[in-house]
Parts: C-alpha cells; sequence; structure tokens
DNA sequence: GTACGCAAAATTGTATACAATTATTGTTTG
DNA sequence: CAAACAATAATTGTATACAATTTTGCGTAC
C-alpha cells in the first residue's frame, strides 16, 4: 500500500496539504486502519521537516483518524466497535434536521452540484474505484450540512463522515453500494423540491441503514486480520 | 490579565497539561477573548521550548478557542454573533437527546455527582469568583453527557461548552447567574427520577434560554470593545 | 507637524541536532 | 532448541539555531 505521490513541485507544501493529503488517502481506503505512519517516511515523501509531518499527524489525531501513541509513532486509526456505534448516533442526532434545513435553504444550484457529486460517484464506481465512490458519497453527506449553512455543524459531521470511512473499512458487511445511491437520490429529490420534513426522514433512514449495515459482532481489528492473512480466513 | 502560575515542579510539564491550563483559563474568563498568546512568554512561563508551546496552541485552535494568524502568532479566539447562534444551534441538537439518555442510565452516584457540581458552583459564586462558577456550570453540562455514555458526543459538547464560554464572554446581557442553578436543579430531578422526556424537555429550555441570553446585537468584538474603553461607553 | 519610508527589533516558521525511548537482532544459557 | 538477556539500530520527543515575516521606531521630506 503506497501513499499518495510527493505532491507537485509548487513552493507550498504546508502542513494542511500533508494533513488532506494523508485524510483523503484513509477516506479513499488507500490507507488501512493500523497503517503506520513514520515520521521519516512522511518527511521524504513530502519533502519536508519532521517538524511539519508532526504538525499535520496531530492535526489528524484531533479528528480522530489517526491515533498517535507515546514513543511508539502515529497509525492510522482502528475504531472499536463501541467507537462505532458512537460515531452513527452522533450522526443521526445532527444530519437528519441538518438535511431538514438545508432542504429550506437549498437554491437550484445547491440541487445542481449534489446531482454532480452523484454523477462523479457513478463514475467512479463505474471506473471499478470504489475508495473514490466512498469518498465522494461521504462529501455528499457534507455537502448537505454546507447547504444548510450551519458550518460548526458541518465541520462536525465533517470528523464524523471521516471516522466513519475507517468505521466501513473495519466492520462493513454488505457488499452492494447501490442502495446508497438509491437513498442519495431520494434525498436530493426532496431537497429539491424544498420538503424539509421528508429530507429528515429520509435522512434518518439512510443513518439507521447505514448503521445496521456494520457486521455486529466484536471482532478486535487488527491482530485477527493479520491472523486472517496469513492463515486463510476460512475459520472465523 | 495574568496566565496561571507555572506548574508545580513536576518533571512532566507536557503539551497536554499546558493546554488544558490555557482552557482552563480561557473557561474561567481569566483570559479575554482578543488576548495574544505569545510563544516566547508561554514557554518562559512554563518553562519548555516553543515546541511544546506550539503543540498545544495547535490543540487550541483544533477546538476552536485560539485562532492562530499565520505569521501574527495565536489569539484568544473572539466568536463571530454567527459562530455564536451556530454554537448554541448545535448544543441544541446535541444536548437535549444526550440528557434523556443520561436520565435513562444515571445512577444514583451520577446524580451524587452532579449534586455536588451544584455545590461547588454554589461556593464559587459565594467566594465571588464568577469565573469558576462558569467553569463549573460548563462542566455539569459536559458531565450529563459523560452520564449518557457517549464519548464521541461527550467530547463535542467539550468543544461546544469551551466555546459557549467566550461566546458568554462576549455576547452575555443578562446579569443573574441564578436562574441558571434553577434550570440544573430541575435537571437533576428528572435525570434522578429517570424520567428522560422530561430531562430532554427541561435541556432543551434551558439551551433556549441561554441562546435567548446572548445579547443579539452585531457587535464587531474588540475595536468596538477598545473604542468604548477608550472613549467611554456612552454612544452605543 | 504630518506622512512616508527605511532600518532595526521582535516574533513566528522551519529545519536540524541531540536526547530518550522503543524495536530488533544476535548471543548466551538452561 | 527455546527463552531470556544484551547490544545495536531505528524511531520519536525536545530543544535550539537559523530563516522569513511582521511589527516597531526613527529619520527625513514635504
Amino acid at each position: 500500500m503506497t501513499l499518495t505521490a510527493p505532491l507537485t513541485e509548487k513552493p507550498s507544501v504546508n502542513a494542511a496539504s500533508i494533513s488532506s493529503a494523508l485524510s483523503l488517502a484513509i477516506h479513499e481506503h488507500r490507507l488501512a486502519p493500523g497503517t503506520k505512519l513514520g515520521e521519516d517516511d512522511l518527511s521524504d515523501i513530502y519533502g519536508v521537516s519532521r517538524t511539519i509531518v508532526r504538525s499535520a499527524l496531530q492535526s489528524l489525531s484531533h479528528q480522530q483518524i489517526v491515533e498517535i501513541k507515546r514513543n511508539r509513532g502515529a497509525f492510522v486509526a482502528q475504531p472499536s466497535l463501541t467507537e462505532a456505534h458512537e460515531v452513527f448516533e452522533a450522526r443521526e442526532l445532527l444530519e437528519p434536521r441538518t438535511a431538514r434545513s438545508a432542504a429550506l435553504y437549498a437554491t437550484p444550484e445547491d440541487v445542481a452540484l449534489l446531482k454532480d457529486h452523484i454523477t462523479q460517484e457513478h463514475a467512479a464506481l463505474d471506473a471499478g474505484d470504489r475508495g473514490r465512490a466512498l469518498y465522494l458519497s461521504g462529501k455528499f453527506h457534507l455537502e448537505i450540512a454546507r447547504i444548510a449553512n450551519q458550518k460548526t455543524i458541518a465541520d462536525m459531521i465533517d470528523v464524523l463522515i471521516a471516522r466513519s470511512s475507517l468505521i466501513i473499512a473495519l466492520y462493513w458487511r454488505r457488499e452492494s453500494a447501490l442502495c446508497e445511491s438509491q437513498a442519495h437520490h431520494a434525498l436530493i429529490a426532496a431537497i429539491a423540491e424544498n420538503d424539509g420534513q421528508r429530507a429528515e426522514e429520509l435522512m434518518q433512514s439512510h443513518l439507521v441503514d447505514l448503521h445496521s449495515a456494520l457486521n455486529l459482532h466484536e471482532r478486535p481489528p487488527i491482530e485477527q486480520n493479520l491472523r486472517a492473512m496469513l492463515l486463510g480466513d476460512t475459520q472465523r
């Protein structure tokens, strides 16, 4: 598994750009939960000193998508099953009512933007890039929060979506990603009609749907995975 | 306005301890919004290198209670009026339902802890320490989230409470802090009786109350304040 | 006397050097 | 041969040195 390419030779490779590059890689499942993020590796890759890398890693650790273990280094986070439930419960508290607000505020341009999102998502799926499709699917939710014009809530949802991506990497069960598209289409329709009530209900059931698509059995993520990788996944 | 004392001579003055010392000072209104947090000053005060100080300031900036302006330094944040509204709207989304959960899960020990919080708050008020009373009042809300056993949501509420403290510093209107105590007492009663419905309603109306106690007139915080300080507050 | 501009000082941004801790590997011993 | 230990290597934590930028102060011109 490789990190992203060492960004173009633009003069500014700052902590924020490294942070978002790593964030994107995690979103798109190019970086698996538990992956070690060594400071020297990253500073070589991006051509900056460890100072900058450390700053970026700290930023990601505040979003809880990277875990920093003292004297041990930074790793892509591995949300526990408890955390997984909490993240989706938090989303269920925030997103439905936010979708309602979005439906009330949405302009035709906003709706067009949402539709474009879905188009891109389908294109990514057709190209076989499941990671990118997942990323775009998350962005769709974030876009709704942005339309609702609530930056504070949007920021919180942003973090929850990032963590959701890790949770999906660890606990996803269902295979079809198609159903999501349907839910998103329905949401767009409600938003386009400025039907706040329906948008809220659709978002609520969509989130319940996602939540219930997680594998509920406790599975201490990595050791199990390593064993499965090396011994074959016959016995579960 | 002075910062906190340079912590005891314990060997470990790390970024986290500086971060929480500053956070406490902001909570207790010993550090006013807009205050410059110079790196050299802080490293002198706490006896560590700027490396550690910068780490602490970055952490606080992620919680949006410190604003870092590039090449200009770190300042105690000054939430805009828009942000003020957003913060309380977010709290209204999260806290009422969390209070409901807390009421359902609360043990007698939890209730005793909440009562102790109020006792301390009254003691602080009697001692004339409004800052500490405000801090404890915020902790009360956080404690409820903790009782609800939702760490993810509790973390979000923690950040929102910190920002609320800044908002109160900038936009508070009402003088009496007593009414809050009443609301908190009523909440404890509902929680003690495991009455989730009532706890949710009480929390909702308590938050609406707080929100409406803000000065709604746009007042770009600091310049106005400076002008008021220097020219007298006759003309508003 | 005010305004502009340049130079000096102070402050933040980044890289690097060194210290402390952890991981690894090889050896020894039972 | 396995397990424990020791030496070495690798990695992270912290301090400091230097570079870049901003702020401040002074002098000059109008």
